[in-house]
Parts: C-alpha cells; sequence; structure tokens
DNA sequence: CATTATTTACAAGTCAAGCTCATTTTGCGA
DNA sequence: TCGCAAAATGAGCTTGACTTGTAAATAATG
C-alpha cells in the first residue's frame, strides 16, 4: 500500500486524483464537478491537484484517455479470436454498443471536450487506438478478398461508428429497443453492400455463358431456316 | 427599423440579443462567449439580457433551436419535388451533409449542450422537426411498397444520421474526400439493404425461367439440324 | 547526525464571469 | 402634466477555477 520510492508514491497520488476524479465526472459531468471536491475525494488539498494537472480540462483529457485505452484493450480481445471479417465486425459492433449505452456519460464528455477555441480538442485523438481496431479488420478483409474491391475504407468506417452511435442514443430513449437487432441490422448492411458474393458472380458468369450460346446457336438456326 | 407598438419594441429587442448571442457563440464557442459581450454587441445592458433569456444556457437553447428550424425548412424544400423514395433519400442527406459541414460548429454546440446533472439536455429535442422530415419519407416509402415490409424505421434513421455525421467531421479533417461519394454511398447502401426490387427478383426469375425455355428450345433445333 | 537544499503539499487569496437586485428611466393612459 | 407600471440599468454578489506565499517532508551534503 504506502509505496517506497518517491516514483511510487507520486504516481500512486496521481491515480487517486485521477480517479476521484472519474468518480466526480461521472457524478456530476464536466462542468458539475467541483475541483474542490475531487481534491477532497483523493484526500488532498486544492492547490496539490494542479501539480499533477496543469487544468480542469487536461484532468478530463487524462481520464477520457483512459477511458478509451481501457475500451480497445477489450475491443482487440473481442475480436482476437474471429476468423472471417463480418464475424469480427459483429464481434466489435456488439462490444462497442454495449460500451456505449453503459457508459454514454463518458463518451458525451469526449465529444464534449472542453474547447475555449483555438486549441485542437482532440475529440477523436483518444479514439485513433479504438478506432484502429476496426481498420485493422477491414484491411484484413480487404486482403482476403472478402470485402469488394470498390469499398472505401473511411466511408465504411464512418457507417459502422456513426451509426452506432446514434443507436446507442435511441436506446438509451427507448430501452425496449434491443442491441442485439441494431447489431444484426448493421452487419446485415454492411454484407450486403461490401461483402463478396461468391456464390453471385460466378452464376451471372455462367448465365451470361449460357446466352452467348443461345445467341451463337439462334443466329445460326435463323440463318439456316431463311436460306432453306 | 423603429417599432412603434411596445410589444414589436420587445421582440425586437430579443432578436437583437438572439443574434448578438449567435455570433458569439460561433466565434467562441460556449463557455468562450461572455454574457458582457453579447450585451454589449446587442446594444444592451448586462442585466437585461436576463430580462429575456433567464440563463446562458437559455439563450444558447434559443439560439439553436433557430438553427435547426432553418434547417428544417430548407430540408422540406429539399425533399418536396422528389417523388421516389431513394431520391428524397439521396436529397436530404446531400443537404444535411453540406449544412453539418458548413456549420459544424453550431452542430457541436447542440450536442455539447450543457448538462448541469439533472435536466435533459434534449441534445435532440432541437432535431425532432428535423427527424420528422426522414421519417415522413420513411413511411412514404413503405406505404409505397418501394422498402421491405421488415424494415426497421429508426434503425435506418439511425444508420442515415449517424453515418452522415461522423462523415461530416471526417470531411472536415480531410478536405479531399468529397460530400459527393458519401451520400451516393450511404444510398447504395440504404437500396441494398431496405429497397424493394421489384425488377431484379421477379426479373431474375423470369428470365431464368426464359433461359430455360430457350435452352431447351435450341437444344432441341440443333438436334433437329444434326439430324437432318 | 545536523544542516542545507529541493521537492511536495497546503490553503488562503485572486480573479473572472454568470447572475441578482435596488434604483432609475421610459412610455402610456388619464 | 402627472402617476404608475413596465423595462432597463450596472454596481455588486457569488461561485469556482486557478495562483501563490508559506510550511512540511524528503533528499543531499559534510
Amino acid at each position: 500500500m504506502t509505496a517506497v520510492t518517491r516514483r511510487e508514491r507520486v504516481e500512486q497520488k496521481e491515480r487517486a486524483i485521477l480517479e476521484a476524479a472519474a468518480e466526480a465526472f461521472v457524478e456530476s459531468g464536466y462542468d458539475g464537478a467541483r475541483m474542490a471536491d475531487i481534491a477532497k475525494r483523493a484526500g488532498v488539498a486544492e492547490g496539490t491537484v494542479y501539480l499533477y494537472f496543469k487544468t480542469k480540462t487536461d484532468l478530463m483529457r487524462a481520464f477520457v484517455a483512459d477511458f478509451w485505452g481501457d475500451l480497445t484493450q477489450r475491443a482487440e480481445q473481442a475480436v482476437a479470436d474471429k476468423g472471417e471479417t463480418f464475424e469480427a465486425l459483429d464481434a466489435l459492433a456488439a462490444m462497442h454498443l454495449q460500451n456505449l449505452i453503459e457508459r454514454f456519460d463518458v463518451v458525451e464528455l469526449t465529444q464534449s471536450g472542453r474547447v475555449r477555441r483555438g486549441d485542437t480538442p482532440g475529440n477523436r485523438e483518444f479514439m485513433k487506438a479504438y478506432v484502429a481496431v476496426f481498420d485493422r479488420i477491414w484491411r484484413r478483409g480487404m486482403d482476403r478478398s472478402e470485402l469488394i474491391e470498390t469499398a472505401v475504407h473511411w466511408q465504411a468506417r464512418d457507417i459502422f461508428f456513426g451509426s452506432l452511435e446514434y443507436a446507442a442514443r435511441t436506446i438509451r430513449l427507448h430501452r425496449d429497443r434491443t442491441q442485439a437487432s441494431v447489431v444484426d441490422n448493421l452487419i446485415e448492411t454492411l454484407k450486403k453492400r461490401y461483402a463478396v458474393t461468391t456464390k453471385e458472380k460466378p452464376s451471372t458468369q455462367k448465365s451470361e455463358r449460357l446466352l452467348q450460346r443461345l445467341e451463337a446457336a439462334v443466329t445460326r438456326l435463323e440463318n439456316t431456316s431463311n436460306r432453306a
């Protein structure tokens, strides 16, 4: 418990403050949270907090970064054992939606990332590593030709994350609407648009060959019957 | 300019304050905007602002409501003369994306709608009338059987608005990515998933039957001509 | 171990910004 | 012109993020 080295003690206190902040932010939102309260929860004077985090904004940034870091780990686990592209996407979507719904407060914090005009909020800066999980699946899918060649990576990604975020809001408002159906629908939609259909193409090719043969035959027959 | 009746004067002043607030919010964001500055811009004492709007939050709410009101009008116009479901959706999507990109600052304000824990921010409260435009198109599409019967209205809506919002962010970050392609892709995706394919399904069935018949005929003819 | 130096902690105090309220000004009917 | 209610004012009040001068704890030095 009680650490020995200086470094350990410092890190321990930093964690304590961060945890206190997390509680406060989740309970009261960014504006609602009071620095004084966070200090008290961490068992530290108000001034001390500022030795570890320059501003309140900084504190929230750290908190949000932590959050997305955790999510990324979980996402990677959820996806690890999934071989086929849409299986992996399904797992990722289910995970993502679940987290969005459970911890929507934090997600909203992420996006409302206090901007005082001028400094880049990095709304999505936090999400970069997280989004990379999707990117990896997608790229692998392209390599394996499980996705059509004309698929535009970033457009698919926006559909994926965008619709899930909106769905999360909807579900929070109407508890009767199920997560599973959202994920199923999304995956179905992506499949219809982006999946390579190994069955369809060949069959049309076959019928085209057939058509050519028929046309040739008919032409020939027409000629012979005309001549006759 | 100078109004006559008391009522008119009051309304005029309210508008002046609202306009001043709009400028300030767009320039500096919610936090950056100063009530003192808004008052000065509107040519009014700071206390006066509070006679018209109870709080700063209220002021922003009014501003954002106005904004979405305008958008709704424009959306309705854009969609008015579009007959077929996906044509209308295409027009709406193009309009929406355009506005998201142009006025993203306001959209972000909408979502960061200051929450002091407890009161519903009504993120989407503003958007209700706006979203109704989509709903109308969709419902009509169902009535006309241009959409498959199993389509889930709200899920489609979330895909529509969610992906457009994310796409808007992406496009703002990478100016080279085009709006048109996003809209095309979205509509294509929705079609593949939700459109009733009155031509395709029956036609392929029909053409297959036709093919079979032709093949049989040709085979027969070939045989007879061979025999001859 | 004593002393000095440095890092860490503290909490009283500053400052800025949203909001209030006692007072003044304005406009209208009698 | 007078009276009075509605409208406007701006000097404070309050709150909460941040600063800063001071004190405690820890490390370095002789």
